[in-house]
DNA sequence: CCGTCGATGTACAACGTTGTAAAGCATGAG
DNA sequence: CTCATGCTTTACAACGTTGTACATCGACGG
């Protein structure tokens, strides 16, 4: 059973197994990739050897051929965030499905690192970026250095030269916020906002927010739209302290993610404010936890293995060079899922 | 401020910059990786036109030079976990360090899939794998095809020839259980033992559950040592749901991971159990929503940057040739960290 | 003024692969 | 028997880089 391998191999090449099967290296080639032309009794013999000697091919030799390397980067702020845990599971399953491997990013949404996607911090390396910005602004991607093949995903800061995959933030927000109207809230907070220009999300959110407001014939009141340095949980639990000190406290509150909704809860519950009865809280991305949450978290979902499907397929197009059309700007659904942090009717889940 | 890049150029090579500067390739190659002996003038004219052109090398045809290619993969179950997230930002900031780039893998736990991580279906792209194993079991191990050095994170499961870096999960568990013990808790059940009998992970922590109980002459009752499916949170509160079934219910629950607990702690909810008074909870692994869920969660702390740093200098040791001992067995430290779900003395986060 | 030495720069080969062009070789038609 | 035909196989070059060995040059000591 033991497989007796060369001596001294530590990497066996195409060339050893043309010596050991004793035809020419390009006909080991050909074999390798399955060309037609290749008698059958001939292959039966290359391939015995190939297995034999458990050949791999060297994918450097076949790049520096090919200009082709099978990688595509996925950037994206943190794998911390389970948003992108969860979009990062989807894109790596549709790349697989291609033959690609994806190499994942975290930029820590610092716009130095961000830069470093852009321009091809990786150069040679890979076929083409998908890449989710949170720091870098329209003039940052103007500024781009790098030919490779770059998918936006998330809100549309830039209308230059990049396709770009999203869900329609602005109607996802309303929808979140005229389901706490169509629940009787008149006080809605939001947490979420952000001072840095620079952040899509967070302006499409509160746009959202504020149209299902007027929609609505609520008044704005910017003091309740809290700002927050990043969105984490703690982020969410700070801003909900400072919303509960005000003279006149919320009804409800919009939280532009999940962790800042979870923080959010978190807080409520340690002073003793019931969620929903006092305060009903939506959040934004459907994070797994979220279902598991105490209560449970109603929060907009995005349908992420449609966004990450897309911006594969979009990808392939320009490598490929079937698609040579205009940049395109696609869409992805989503829609509320209810829970117990709005509805206060309890969902089991056991 | 627009720089003019010559025309059709998709790549920038050397010769290219040694053609514009009027010097050989081999020069610029100097140049560019800092080699000592070239004249200050030759340098900065080969740096200016280096600069213009925006020259990034090659990775391809470096590695096919140097059969290195600055790649590591991490592979891993799932990247939801919060565990496997958080240790994975660590592993790519160690890798950092040393100027590497992390492939991270996931493998979903199938055996299928681990088996292609250790066989090295990255052949020649990868130089080391950091590899969590959750399916493959010691024989699956010792049948490994390839030689990429290779580290074991987690549970001793094979004593072969592989490096390996853990923190000591029996001590680890018995801590937790003697946790709840000095807090009076006198039943205490288990969540995330394993039928499969390849799970390290959960052998050693039932290991250190039992030994916990015995130390303080408790029994051992394999009534409420409940098997799960896999760590998430639907099986804890599946767990959690059946203990509470019992006849002479529990006073506390030992859990083998923080997503196990947080399930638990929904279900204790929906049912009106308070948690800690009628039931505590300790959870494994410590990841952040442990600390800010409700009430936040009592758990093992694993120093994962610890983790991760052993991991990564092991494998650099092994790859640039200077650690040509033995198999090394590597532990790192951990603690317990208690909060609300043990205690019930409130922890505030804001 | 010559020989030597160090500093600087170059030519060449090789890493492993695959596209191209062409050579080898049966087979069957003429 | 010869030659065209089509299948099979091969030699060669090239992808971009870097280690090795060597060439060139100026300066300095003798």
């Amino acid at each position: 059973m033991t497989t007796k391998l060369p001596a001294g191999s530590g990497t066996v090449s195409l060339r050893d197994v043309a010596a050991r099967a004793g035809v020419s290296i390009k006909t080991v080639s050909n074999v390798v990739n399955g060309y037609a032309h290749v008698a059958p009794t001939t292959r039966a013999r290359v391939q015995s050897v190939l297995d034999e000697l458990n050949y791999r091919p060297n994918l450097a030799a076949r790049t520096l051929r090919s200009a082709r390397t099978g990688l595509i980067a996925l950037a994206v702020p943190e794998l911390d965030f389970p948003y992108f845990a969860e979009l990062a599971r989807h894109v790596v399953q549709a790349a697989e499905s291609r033959g690609w491997t994806v190499l994942i990013d975290q930029t820590d949404g610092q716009l130095d690192r961000e830069r470093q996607v852009m321009d091809g911090i990786r150069a040679h390396l890979i076929d083409g970026v998908i890449f989710s910005p949170l720091a870098a602004g329209r003039s940052d991607l103007a500024a781009r250095g790098d030919r490779t093949p770059m998918v936006l995903l998330g809100e549309r800061v830039y209308d230059g030269p990049f396709d770009h995959v999203a869900i329609d933030n602005v109607a996802a927000a309303q929808m979140a916020v005229e389901h706490l109207i169509a629940l009787g809230r008149r006080r809605i907070g939001a947490i979420g906002e952000q001072d840095r220009p620079t952040s899509g999300t967070a302006r499409l959110r509160a746009r959202g927010y504020m149209r299902g407001l007027t929609a609505a014939g609520l008044p704005v009141d910017p003091g309740v739209v809290m700002s927050t340095e990043s969105y984490h949980r703690a982020d969410g639990a700070r801003a909900m302290t400072e919303l509960l000190a005000l003279d006149r406290p919320v009804d409800a509150v919009f939280c532009f993610n999940d962790l800042l909704a979870l923080g959010a809860i978190r807080v409520l519950h340690e002073r003793g404010v019931r969620v929903p009865q006092d305060v009903a809280v939506v959040g934004f991305d459907d994070i797994e936890d979220g279902s598991y949450s105490t209560p449970s978290l109603t929060t907009v979902r995005p349908d992420k293995q449609r966004i990450a499907r897309l911006a594969v397929d979009l990808l392939a197009g320009r490598l490929d060079g079937s698609d040579t059309a205009r940049p395109r700007e696609l869409s992805a659904p989503f829609e509320l899922a209810v829970r117990e942090s709005t509805t206060g009717a309890v969902h089991r889940v056991a």
